[in-house]
DNA sequence: GATTCAATTGCAAACGTTTGCGTAATTTTT
DNA sequence: AAAAATTACGCAAACGTTTGCAATTGAATC
């Protein structure tokens, strides 16, 4: 890549300035229409193309957007980067994508890493091992050095900040409340990672709408798991095997609910009969599994896309921070359409 | 982002030339123990990073890994960016991602773009556009220009490129052997877009079987199907309207094979006494669905590791092209594993 | 006390591009 | 024909960093 031809090529070229040929490829109203019109298809014929660095140097501007996630394996964060394409690419930006894999330092490396590289904007979703641990003075540099940050689902501060999140509590609360309304009684809830808003969220949205309902929240019907279909299928089988048995399950995503239907298929209960269960995120294949899952739409890739709309105001001028909440929706399919309704 | 402290900066308070704080900061070794000291831990401590833009306009390197995918949704290129990501993360690159949406007028774009960023070089898996028209302008633009370009999975060059793919082929032999082994005795296919190599190579690889055994392919049993449930779902159901029903299925991708699933279940056909399936890509919920869904692996995340490897090594100098087939696995799970062999 | 040597530091160019200002050449106005 | 205005281009600085070479300093040697 060190022979690129370059705008001093082309001044050598046509015996003239740098300046001129920049000029004549930028059409600037002060250049002589033939020797613009010269330089472009030269230029054109041999196929110059900016060199962007260069400009980046000089307006302070890189046109490229950091992305820190802890993870790409679901649905909901690869939507979330459509939504951040479906808007930045028309913009003229590129997305610098770092995945911490929930790890802390990781994430700190990368966050360094992108300011080295000025990139105009951080979107950062916080790793476990940042909540779990209360470690914040990387972000709180990265403010100090006033790179803008943008927060998308898991933030820690409360105010002062940039974000984008979904309405967790509501979804979860949506979820419970139609199992309610489909004539659940011990209503199951698998909960995410302890550190995590979302997790916490979509718990107490389960918790406010039993008790608003005049239900307890039964300690026995609460199990702990990761986000991952394994997980699920623990957390289902040690459901199973108390002695009060749950007869419906809103998990905290549909990995989790997978899991767990599978563990209640071949234990012979029925879904939803016996089992109603409602997911959260609906990923893709959660309408197309033998049995359709209903699940709580977050909304994924419109997250990405007013993020990214959020970061185009502020590369705008806009200074004051904003604070977006979207609102989920429950799609009911199969695995908890009861045509009993309470 | 106008206000980050530079070399300069730092110059200005200690009174000496800007060569001197970069040798400071970079542990030369013609500099005064104590002047470094000092300029380091001012330096840290206000928080200086250097800005890597200008040293990537000088070293003409920018650190910066090009990634072009037709999509993101899916396990399979999720996992090709871990690991990419596992092993460029440790070398200090970052990752530029652009996904086209097999849109033949945006992966140009996005081409171009990265070049213009001057990115040490692009990996690149053809969209179906550019399959589907032959278009190959915009790559051997890139080439003249001298831009590395690896292809993963999908390219158009017989040779006299870098490439890592999968053996799409043996793959598909594979599936449609353990089927015949399971006694399957009308196979059918789920037939990817045309056009794409890896379509076209798991076409082959079940042709080829069925020929070895000596079976007749019969187009009745081949349907084309685009990489998602939902056309999974047509394709099935056209496949049982027909008076030749098959008892075995193998299908382009998992998804497709998710959607072939349903249907059958629906028409109560029994899996896999009925019906045996099998998938390809082995994405992480075939294996926790009701029916764990058997599914040839192409090994995604190796792909990345090995584009990285070879990345690497053409950024050591390595000027011969390289070209890595990986091998698939065949994981055999419910949906195809009879008790009958023949 | 003059010379040599080593240890530090400064200078300036380079990477590729843009842009305000100056200037030459050409045209228009008086 | 002289003055003014216009047109088109060149010069040089700037962005932040590195690095070969020159320069300075101080100490050691003759």
């Amino acid at each position: 890549m060190g022979n690129a031809v370059s705008i001093k090529d082309l001044a050598r070229k046509f015996k003239c300035a740098p300046s001129t040929i920049s000029r004549a490829l930028n059409d600037h109203p002060m250049i002589n229409i033939d020797t613009r019109k010269t330089i472009q298809e030269y230029a054109h014929k041999i196929g110059y193309q900016k060199n962007t660095i260069s400009l980046s140097l000089l307006n302070k501007c890189s046109k490229t957007l950091g992305v820190i996630i802890p993870s790409i394996s679901h649905y909901h964060e690869t939507a979330i980067i459509e939504g951040l394409e479906a808007i930045l690419q028309p913009a003229g930006y590129l997305l610098n994508i770092c995945v911490t894999n929930e790890c802390h330092a990781l994430e700190k490396e990368y966050l360094n890493r992108l300011y080295a590289n000025r990139v105009d904007a951080i979107c950062i979703s916080l790793s476990q091992e940042t909540f779990d641990h209360s470690l914040n003075e990387h972000i709180d540099l990265a403010i100090s050095r006033s790179m803008p940050i943008i927060f998308m689902d898991r933030f820690y501060h409360e105010s002062d900040v940039d974000r984008v999140i979904t309405d967790d509590f509501k979804g979860a609360f949506l979820a419970t409340e139609h199992l309610i309304h489909m004539g659940c009684q011990r209503i199951a809830h698998l909960h995410g990672p302890k550190g995590i808003t979302v997790s916490q969220q979509r718990f107490r949205g389960y918790q406010v709408c039993l008790k608003k309902y005049g239900r307890e929240v039964d300690d026995e019907l609460v199990k702990q798991v990761m986000f991952s279909p394994e997980s699920g299928i623990e957390a289902a089988k040690s459901l199973l095997d108390q002695e009060i048995k749950p007869d419906g399950i809103f998990a905290v995503n549909d990995e989790v609910c997978f899991g767990a239907m599978k563990v209640i298929q071949e234990r012979n209960y029925k879904i939803p009969e016996d089992i109603a269960l409602v997911g959260f995120d609906d990923i893709p294949l959660s309408a197309f599994g033998p049995i359709a899952l209903s699940s709580v739409s977050r909304k994924s890739k419109k997250i990405g896309e007013q993020t990214a709309h959020l970061f185009l105001s502020k590369m705008n001028g806009m200074h004051q921070h904003q604070q977006f909440t979207l609102e989920p929706e429950l799609i009911v399919r199969e695995s908890s359409q009861r045509n009993h309704y309470s």
